[in-house]
RNA sequence: GCGCUUGUGGCUCAAUUGGAUAGAGCAUCAGACUUCGGAUCUGAGGGUUAGAGGUUCGAGUCCUCUCAGGCGUACCA
């Protein structure tokens, strides 16, 4: 059994729905919308965006230069005659025209600290669970049984599970879908060469790697055994029961260590998630044939295929020796997903390299009907992992890094950063090192933009300084620690004093807009750059405004706390959706 | 060859999807402390966004071309 590790509190949040609820963007929308309709302009406001600067006010609204032109009007004289409408009594507190005609938008402190106080008070922080769930399926992870998991499946599992972190806390019925590459010609060999070590009982699956090498050895050396395994691939796929027997076993052992990598990650996946190529054999057939009834299967060098129309490459669904292909499985496994599953969007977690390849399928399967049009069919693709010198990230002697073999050093280092700690235990070293060193390695992936390649460099992870898992960790531990040296009841109202407090305020007011903006781009960056500003603003802050100092006014402090929890609390739930851990003492 | 994709200070990355003077961190230099956790904070220098055109009120972002890299290019997954 899968055990977690701690952070599956994301799916039992309560799923009420709030119909008063109002999202910090709608409602600085709703209060511009309701200016344009005072000042009888027909079109449709275009949406506010955070202000770029400190200066330029909380929000800004920069639809006058777009209007300018269909009414005919200046630019500046539209935004003057939007302020002139707009209702700065609630929401809003200020409003000034700037430039060719920005509207720079003030946000009323009374209101963000009234909102505040919601945050804190909710146990999702006033985030709404969607009022309209959609069922998703998050394909992702998909490792190949053959093999050990290496570091090119890092980016696969780690920004699949957040999305589906992130998709199941706002709202949406989420399928994990974990796309294992059990079936093949290759598993013909492998299980030939199991059943061989079997016989004189020693068999070790313990480094798959070197298992998949020795069996190879054998099947290049020895005809006899290669004449073998090519049989015990045909009759896996008729049914025989011995090869199949041989072939569970090898796949179970197999999934145990990607489960224990699983493990390690804090990753959600489990074996109901799994649906394996395997899966999907029986309907390989009826693919081709559908598509055959549909007419649109093609006949070309032996093989049968679709060609779409702009594509020089068809679709190959079936080989010339009548086996199938990769895209057979998918376009089982989008009709299954789209028909059995009722999925209603689709994302395939894949590698950029694939980019073509599901473009095709998407169309074939949508062609075909296999996925209704309704249905969104999206590849999030992610670039490669790169080493210093911006070559693919390889071991020493050029083989694929092992996944657990990355976690396992990660977790080392971190350990090194904080063996010096006094007054811990080496349990507590032990159990933090683990939380640190994997935060590291998922946060420094997540944070950067997923369709990039990234550079990986240990040094810059395990940093305190940046934007890095540590200084996200050390920001909520910092918190913590005033309330271990406080001592009471927290009570009374947020008051916005200064600046600072007022931007922290409309920082963590903004939590529920990031996460949905993260949602519709499944882009974890967003969320670690929110997270960061989030934290950096929090110590600014802190260093201003002293919360239990002597001679601080006690509706501040009472205030200050509130705000600080809040921001702990923000923090602790972005990292959650992130599948990373926060600590209470670093 | 064709297609997709990337190019942002010395380095690693952002940029709210076409908005204002392109922002952070590292590194460098200069400050703050009898620390509500200095694993922090404040400040400075460093950019013709690969290059050239174009589109428009406005371009790192869109279009065209050039240069450089990466990837893909029918019976692997």
């Amino acid at each position: 059994m899968l055990n977690t590790s701690g952070s599956d509190t994301v799916t039992t949040y309560s799923t009420h729905i709030r119909n008063t609820h109002m999202k910090l963007k709608q409602s600085i929308n709703k209060t511009i919308q309701q200016a344009f309709e005072k000042a009888n302009i027909s079109e449709i406001p275009m949406s506010v965006s955070e202000a770029t600067k400190p200066e330029f006010g909380d929000y800004q609204f920069n639809g006058a230069m777009a209007l300018s032109k269909k009414l005919g009007k200046n630019p500046r004289e539209i935004a003057s005659n939007i302020i002139e409408n707009l209702d700065l009594t609630g929401v809003l507190s200020k409003a000034e025209i700037a430039g060719p005609g920005f509207i720079n938008l003030w946000l009323n402190s009374e209101w963000i600290a009234s909102q505040c106080e919601v945050a804190e008070q909710d146990e999702r922080l006033n985030v709404q669970s969607k009022e309209n769930p959609v069922k998703v399926v998050v394909d992702y992870s998909g490792p190949n049984m053959a093999k050990q998991m290496h570091v090119g499946h890092l980016r696969s599992t780690i920004i699949g599970d957040t999305l589906a972190n992130l998709l199941t806390f706002l709202g949406d019925e989420v399928i994990r879908q974990n796309h294992i590459g059990d079936w093949g010609t290759q598993f013909g060999m492998l299980i030939a060469y199991l059943e061989e070590m079997d016989e004189d009982g020693s068999v070790s699956l313990k480094d798959l790697e070197q298992f998949y090498k020795n069996a190879k050895g054998r099947f290049d050396a020895d005809e006899t055994f290669a004449d073998k395994a090519r049989e015990y691939v045909v009759k896996i796929q008729s049914g025989d029961t011995h090869c199949l027997e041989l072939w569970q076993k090898f796949i179970d052992i197999s999934l145990g260590h990607c489960e224990e990598v699983y493990d390690k990650l804090g990753v959600k996946l489990t074996r109901k998630d799994v649906r394996a190529e395997s899966f999907y054999n029986d309907a390989l057939a009826h693919v081709v044939s559908d598509l055959q009834t549909k007419g649109i299967l093609q006949e070309s060098n032996g093989a049968q295929c679709v060609f779409l129309e702009g594509d020089d490459v068809p679709v190959i669904v079936q080989k010339g020796d009548g086996g199938y292909l990769y895209a057979t499985t998918d376009l089982a496994a989008l009709r299954y997903r789209a028909k059995e599953l009722g999925a209603k969007r689709i994302s395939y977690v894949v590698d950029a390299r694939q980019s073509g390849h599901f473009k095709q399928v998407f169309r074939v399967a949508k062609e075909a009907g296999f996925v209704p049009e309704d249905v969104k069919l999206e590849h999030i693709a992610f670039g490669t992992m790169m080493d210093k010198g911006g070559k693919p990230f390889k071991t020493r002697d050029g083989g694929t890094v092992k996944l657990i073999d990355l976690l396992d050093e990660a977790v080392e280092k971190a350990k090194d950063t904080i063996k010096d700690k006094e007054g811990y235990s080496e349990e507590e070293i032990k159990a933090l090192a683990k939380i640190i060193g994997i935060g590291a390695v998922k946060y420094a992936d997540l944070a950067i933009n997923r369709e990039s390649n990234y550079i990986f460099n240990w040094d810059k992870m395990l940093s305190f300084e940046g934007n890095t898992s540590l200084y996200m960790q050390y920001a909520y531990a910092r918190i913590q620690s005033i309330f271990r040296r406080f001592d009471g009841e927290i009570k009374g109202n947020i008051i916005i004093g200064d600046t600072l407090e007022h931007r922290l305020a409309v920082m963590l007011l903004r939590f529920e807009d990031v996460l949905d903006r993260a949602a519709e781009d499944a882009s974890p960056n967003q969320i670690t750059t929110y997270l960061y500003e989030l934290a950096t603003l929090f110590m600014r802050f802190y260093e201003q405004n002293p919360i239990l100092k002597e001679g601080v006014d006690e509706a501040m402090k009472m205030s200050r706390l509130q705000l600080a929890d809040l921001t702990a609390k923000t923090i602790k739930q972005g990292l959650d959706i992130l599948g990373i851990q926060v600590v209470d003492r670093l």
